[in-house]
DNA sequence: CTGAAAGCGCTAACAA
DNA sequence: TTGTTAGCGCTTTCAG
């Protein structure tokens, strides 16, 4: 590193033009011939200079960073360890790097609840994308009728005033649903927390396949994480035996836990029991017997995500959208 | 959200006040009287008011940003979605949050090769977090020669003239091989490529271990994936058919990539080959077997670096420390 | 304990 | 196509 960092002024004078000659080609503003650009770019790069975040923030108002926010709810134990959100947030992070964007990950201990005043009035972000809707979406809708420009992932069917892109997790629902009715399961357990809003719409993919061959829907309503899947089923085993031959369940992870407590049992999958679940995270390749999965997009949900968040900052609007998902077959539905 | 976005000088006019008054007293600069302090942080919250931070960061040459760079290899596929990184950048988050700092995720995509000028000279962060130190430290080192405040999650012992925390390697690699040995393995294979940095110590503590009862080593070397792992213990199996009782891998995704290619091959787990990985990720626990692990105190180490990180915004130097390891047992390795 | 005033480094309107 | 210049909103030195 040099003794003194340099500034804009600096360059200028070592170029021999003015600044704003020069802070117009590192921003690569067509106003300037093309040779000139290249000349100061380069001389920029040489001396290890670059522009002060800071002050061209302060001046253009404008901070080309994009706060992320990670949206669990109070309640459950799900958290920043969950695979899928994490896989969610390593997608956009590569999705708003390739506009040029930045990332500022953050979680509603930093942003309090009013998150247009902490991200967006301190110009700490241009703009929000919330990762999960949570049960209760007030500061999200607070945020948007702020006027903030927002994007979520979640499930695109809630209505909400402001753009949510996400799976079809009621069609998710269903074609899990009947893959397994497809497989010879009869009585099929829906294993998750329907009070959640993208669940609650597996649960009603589920309850419509069902409804379609006339069969009886079975809820164990637990927290999203592999741990309460695991005691949940046990207990059902315990409870009333073996009162059930497939699962649907709301995530892999909630899958993989439920797989476990049948295992230690000695109870077959598929063959005694069949399971799904959503998500397609790595571990549905990788546990024995491979779990069965709805894969959502993410990669495409994430640049899609990206681009309604841009054109709001360029102040169109920007629509719900939802992205493609395909159901996996693996072992664990094989029969 | 207000008309018009409020400034200080709207405060300050608002209160009756100087702009330096109010501006001290949002900073809770103890030079306020208590009582003004409260009045005008009060004020503030009523009014909806926030700081501009490009302002503040402009004029303070300071920002509250730390850059979180997640450290890939170019030639590994191990990437953003392993689950064992992004627990510790969620836990650095953590850190950092109690602390009043805000994390700016980056990779090299963003971050180039310089990060001394990207981050520190562009004013962007005050410091770096390099969550893993990948099998060249040439950045690293640039960026700590440049006297760039840095921190790295890695293997402490590693030499450095940048303060490194992490797991003793050496000693897990040593505990899980002893602990097979133990558990009646004679022939204890290891998985993963001694070419990185803190696995290589990881082997080192394998071969320590091995060497001490006379028993001889051999090596898989795989890229730091489940995929790879299968595909490795597949092969192996193929052509050399079950040639080992034991196996070290060098992470919890390696160990449940081979845990799947013995079961497909009804290998029994651990009463044919016993099982140990690292990291102890959440689907140790859920996998079937349940998988033996090494721990690493991911939590601890966060709030290290952080502290250390602190430490050299501050002009101090800070030190390598080594965190915890802890085996945990279970069935994978029971007999 | 509080106020006045300078200036952080850049961008963009306006002028040339 | 380039230069001149004002000012973004805050913090901090210096003065009281």
């Amino acid at each position: 590193m040099n003794n003194k960092k340099l500034k804009l002024t600096d360059l200028a004078k070592l170029a021999g033009v003015s600044t704003s000659t020069v802070s117009r080609a590192l921003n690569n503003n067509p106003l300037i011939k093309q040779e000139t650009r290249d000349k100061l770019q380069h001389l920029a790069k040489q001396h290890n200079f670059s522009l002060n975040t800071a002050a061209s923030r302060l001046r253009s108002q404008k901070t080309n960073v994009v706060a992320v926010i990670i949206n669990f709810d109070g309640d459950t134990e799900q958290s920043i360890n969950d695979p899928f959100l994490l896989k969610v947030v390593g997608e956009i992070n590569l999705a708003l790097n390739k506009q040029g964007l930045e990332l500022l990950l953050s979680n509603s201990f930093m942003a309090g609840d009013d998150w247009a005043n902490y991200f967006i009035n301190s110009r700490r972000a241009d703009g929000i994308i919330v990762v999960g809707q949570g049960k209760s979406p007030i500061n999200i809708e607070a945020a948007a009728n702020a006027g903030v420009p927002l994007v979520v992932w979640g499930d695109p069917k809630t209505p909400s005033n402001y753009p949510i892109v996400g799976s079809d997790n009621f069609v998710g629902g269903r074609i899990a649903t009947e893959h397994l009715l497809a497989c010879g399961a009869k009585h099929i357990l829906f294993l998750g927390d329907p009070a959640h809003a993208e669940i609650a719409e597996r649960y009603r993919g589920y309850l419509a396949a069902l409804a379609a061959v006339k069969a009886s829907p079975q809820v164990v309503s637990i927290d999203i994480t592999s741990s309460a899947a695991y005691l949940g089923i046990n207990q059902l085993l315990v409870e009333k035996g073996l009162c059930f031959d497939g699962i649907m369940a709301c995530s892999d992870m909630v899958a993989l836990g439920a797989m476990k407590a049948l295992k230690e049992r000695y109870i077959s999958i598929p063959n005694d029991v069949a399971l799904v679940g959503f998500d397609d995270i790595a571990m549905a390749d990788i546990s024995h017997p491979s779990l069965s999965s709805i894969r959502q997009n993410t990669q495409r949900a994430s640049v899609l995500l990206v681009e309604k968040l841009l054109a709001q900052l360029q102040g169109e609007t920007a629509q719900s959208q939802v992205v493609d998902i395909e159901l996996i077959n693996r072992q664990s539905t094989k029969r």
